[in-house]
DNA sequence: AGGATTTTGTAGTGAACAATACAAAAAAGG
DNA sequence: CCTTTTTTGTATTGTTCACTACAAAATCCT
């Protein structure tokens, strides 16, 4: 078979949305199921510009943690700083993860840190303080929200902002986790009502 | 280099201390990071026996997540459901829980299901089905205790247990997330009391 | 005790892996 | 329009992968 093409050259790829394919890949695959091979496919380059853009798989599966971080997850944080009304900010907030961990255009299910880069963590060097930033972060980023609510008088001030965040971060982690194993999303959205007042009044009556 | 080894042969190994050996392997290194020979030889085996025994790595592998979910992942299950009182029950699941993940033996961290196995789901033919049946199964033995509290009269009878159940099992997503993040498992219990608190109020006041 | 069975260690299979050398082809500048 | 620089496709590197033949050694049964 002579597989003569006739090698046009296409000009120079874009970087940030192959890095944004890389992680799709990684999402899909884990980091050592991710063979060269799939990058290069999922990103539409080959492996010399892969290795002359990035470095090595390693130093793009980090590149590839960063770009999620500062971008995709951080979606539902965003939507939960947009809101007005603290109900509707939690909400909100709970709604954008399960939608993008059910109906993400990937493909891919649940959350790229929550599984994938979860497993790495004991294993690739250097992922498990970036994982671990990652989460110190968002929790901080959402208590900055409740705090803000505490001076307007909307939440109780004598409850640790700190706690509430981690408590509704973690709501979150069981959302994408039963994302992941693949079940529906609407259970997790009927549930919600309940969840977002519980997160709101958690320290009532304890 | 002459190694002449002496070939000692020692007897027939344990198959059921080989498996959990193999859980230990594939939850430290995930799926496809876990090498043969890691496998051999955290299981003290060696190739054609795991061969001859389990079949190939993806034998071994759904073999692996059925010792581990019906054992390791039921030891919070047999916490809770021992107590008597249902307070002392939920905490003793959250206890077993975040003691579980942030000190296991075997030094790997979090849940083999939520990490390992979760990334592998959408990767690994015929893990998805699996850990989607081990949550449904689990939510079930949970809101089947909340069920007889209900007869009992400690917990409201109008609200459903599923949903409790649920819950508390989400809750214990986020912390074994934070565990295999190498998060303290200190915060995660000073924030116990509250959260059991909330788990059994959760139909108050909504 | 001694032959039959089972399990082991050693060695090696082809295939796929991550990573690279090299030259043709596109883009840029005067 | 021709030279310089950059990016690409092809081909190939040594290594590691999952997996297996084969024969020696330990256990089992009568």
């Amino acid at each position: 078979m002579n597989n003569t093409k006739k090698a046009g050259r296409p000009r120079k790829f874009n970087r940030d949305e192959a890095l944004l394919a890389a992680v799709n890949v990684f999402w899909a695959k884990g980091y050592d199921g991710a063979s060269l091979k799939d990058l290069t496919e999922g990103m539409g380059i080959n492996g010399p510009s892969l290795y002359a853009t990035f470095g090595d798989k390693h130093a793009l599966y980090l590149q590839a943690i960063d770009r999620y971080s500062t971008n995709d997850a951080c979606a539902p944080l965003v939507a939960f700083e947009s809101e007005q009304d603290i109900t509707a900010a939690v909400r909100a907030f709970m709604v954008a993860a399960i939608d993008y961990a059910t109906h993400h255009k990937s493909g891919a299910r649940g959350c790229f840190l929550s599984a994938c880069v979860a497993t790495s963590a004991g294993e690739v060097e250097g992922v498990q303080p970036v994982l671990r930033q990652a989460i110190e972060d968002t929790d901080k980023r959402l208590a900055a929200r409740f705090d803000l609510e505490k001076e307007k008088g909307t939440l109780a001030a004598n409850f640790p902002s700190l706690e509430r965040a981690r408590l509704m971060f973690d709501l979150r982690q069981g959302h994408v986790f039963r994302a992941r194993a693949g079940l529906d999303g609407d259970t997790m959205l009927s549930d919600l009502d309940q969840r977002t007042a519980m997160v709101l009044r958690f320290d009532e009556g304890v």
